[in-house]
DNA sequence: AGCCTTTCGCTACGGGTCGTAGCGTAACCC
DNA sequence: GGGTTACGCTACGACCCGTAGCGAAAGGCT
């Protein structure tokens, strides 16, 4: 459909002014020129809706290849920075995550629409290292090192800007990287 | 006042029933035996009602000793975990950062309240670890070190328990202090 | 005791959102 | 052109919000 890219688009103008607790599926109905029934068609409700808005934001993140992995982690910490500084992730990402522990579909569908999404990077970063010889071959894979590392990485980003309320600034990426880098080669040599 | 530890305790039961998004004022009333207008002659709102409710559960967070740096990050980590394990801090903590993107005052009231009372135990580690040894005296603390490693530790156990939902185990555990503090150790001989 | 200030319970209210039902209409498919 | 599908629109009961107004009970002061 063409009318769901327009409503996708209103759900996030909507979150930009109005933030999360003040967004009403009417305003949204009415910012997109739609009927309030048409959302409802499509959409289970607020959560589901927002979800969706803010999914296709996270296709921005990409993984250039920086050289080396210092550069390569130091890069994509930005962008997930940057992407929480916007008003409209930085509202609604915490509150559907919060929704999602009493709801289990919506857990899957954050987990498929924006978590996976993130976690793409890490193995695309691991593997890349590997290559450059950067990280050792072992079966670190199968024990879940890469989730640990991820919900490292987007965990303490998250918790930077969001709790803390504190800019994720060049120093910070810097010093975060190097102590993440530094755990990384210390369990290697073990 | 007495009434206060009562309204605070019905919140709590509240939200394990019923979850952050469908507790209402009126419900909580009703649970405390009180009326709805003394909770608005107390509370700004929902928010600020459930802030203090959840904060005095972050009162239970202690750092024995346990004779190692390692022992020490490890038992606060399954504490924490504990902690957020519970259905009242699950479906509130996420709930009310996500309110606090707007909402200056609250923010404050969650700092002071939830984020500054699990800080203590990252400078308390610090210290107890600086005077056995194990980290050197440096002027590392001057630098928001402290900081940093207070994010990575806090944000990566919420993230592994809320937005990956998966268990935070003992192995877990084991594998993120040892990542942490290799991280440590390779910037202290820098 | 008597008064007086504060605090609380209770009711009632206007305003707003929710999610759905019902119906008419326009577009699309063969 | 007939039939199906999707949409817009209105209206609706239910619920929650936050506040005003009033009466009652508790505690402090002299």
């Amino acid at each position: 459909m063409e009318a769901d890219a327009a409503i996708l688009e209103a759900t996030r103008a909507a979150l930009v002014e109005l933030g999360w607790s003040k967004l009403t599926m009417g305003d949204v109905a009415g910012r997109a020129g739609v009927a309030k029934t048409t959302l409802y068609r499509r959409w289970a409700g607020k959560n589901e809706l927002v979800v969706d808005a803010v999914a296709v934001l996270f296709d921005e993140l990409e993984l250039p290849d920086r050289g080396s992995l210092t550069a390569d982690i130091e890069g994509v910490v930005v962008q997930f920075a940057a992407l929480l500084e916007r008003p409209e992730t930085k509202t609604a990402l915490m509150a559907v995550v919060a929704e999602s522990t009493r709801d289990e579909p919506l857990r899957e569908r954050i987990r498929t629409s924006i978590v996976e999404r993130q976690k793409r990077l890490v193995l695309a970063g691991r593997r890349r290292a590997q290559a450059r010889g950067e990280l050792p071959e072992g079966p670190a894979s199968a024990t879940g090192t890469d989730d640990l590392i991820f919900d490292v990485i987007a965990g303490a980003v998250v918790h930077r800007a969001l709790v803390s309320a504190e800019p994720v600034d060049a120093e910070w990426v810097r010093r975060f990287t190097a102590l993440l880098l530094g755990g990384l080669s210390a369990a290697a040599q073990a």
